[in-house]
DNA sequence: CTTGAGGTACGATGCAAGACGTACCTGAAA
DNA sequence: TTTCAGGTACGTCTTGCATCGTACCTCAAG
């Protein structure tokens, strides 16, 4: 139900407004800069909030349309959308892993 | 003198921040989708809010490094620093054209 | 079954941002 | 010089959003 975004009905204004945010925007990078694409927690990250806002953040992704989340009930996995921001988004994956290599 | 942005010390969260507002996001994607890059008066867009907000947000567009400004007293003018901003960003701006064409 | 870590739901809070009203400045044209 | 449209400055209102506290859910491991 409802996958918006870059897969879905892609707001371009939506996925600005995901990636404004600092944290937000470490998690894509960081997806984006493993080129496996495998599966990853949501603590893998390092977020330096809480759990609850954490959740809130990984929502918000999810909304604009940047990642899947896979539920397993009592824990969560996370998976970057690649193909379908590439194809609807093309560079803006490139954006992101240039700002983090300090471009 | 504060010369922030693409062509200063380009922090991909205030550009972002600065493309999420619709209205932004129409006056980049309008100069952008002109090849000539002539210079435009800030009348010229048909932004829907007052001229009290138009200078708020073309201040933003400033400060993201996404335009220059001209001041001419008492008009204005815009010009899209292309240049800067493909150097920074590149894909940056076809992201916006392309969701104007209605990609 | 109990425990505990990972997640969510809901509400509250503090702050940033969009929008406008009023007042004022600037310069071209009458 | 008077007028007036284009812009700015400042304050205010309202909305959105990042954050957290509290409470609850879910499942795997004891």
């Amino acid at each position: 139900m409802t996958e918006s975004g870059p897969a879905g009905d892609a707001d371009l204004g939506t996925v600005f407004r995901a990636l404004a945010d600092e944290h937000r925007r470490t998690v894509i990078a960081e997806l984006a800069a493993d080129g496996s694409d495998r599966e990853r927690t949501c603590n893998s990250f390092d977020l330096p909030v809480s759990k609850q806002t954490q959740t809130h953040h990984f929502r918000v992704l999810r909304e604009a349309g940047l990642i899947h989340e896979i539920n397993y009930g009592n824990r969560k996995g996370i998976r970057l959308r690649r193909a379908e921001i590439n194809r609807r988004l093309p560079g803006l994956l490139d954006l992101l892993t240039a700002e983090r290599r300090g471009t």
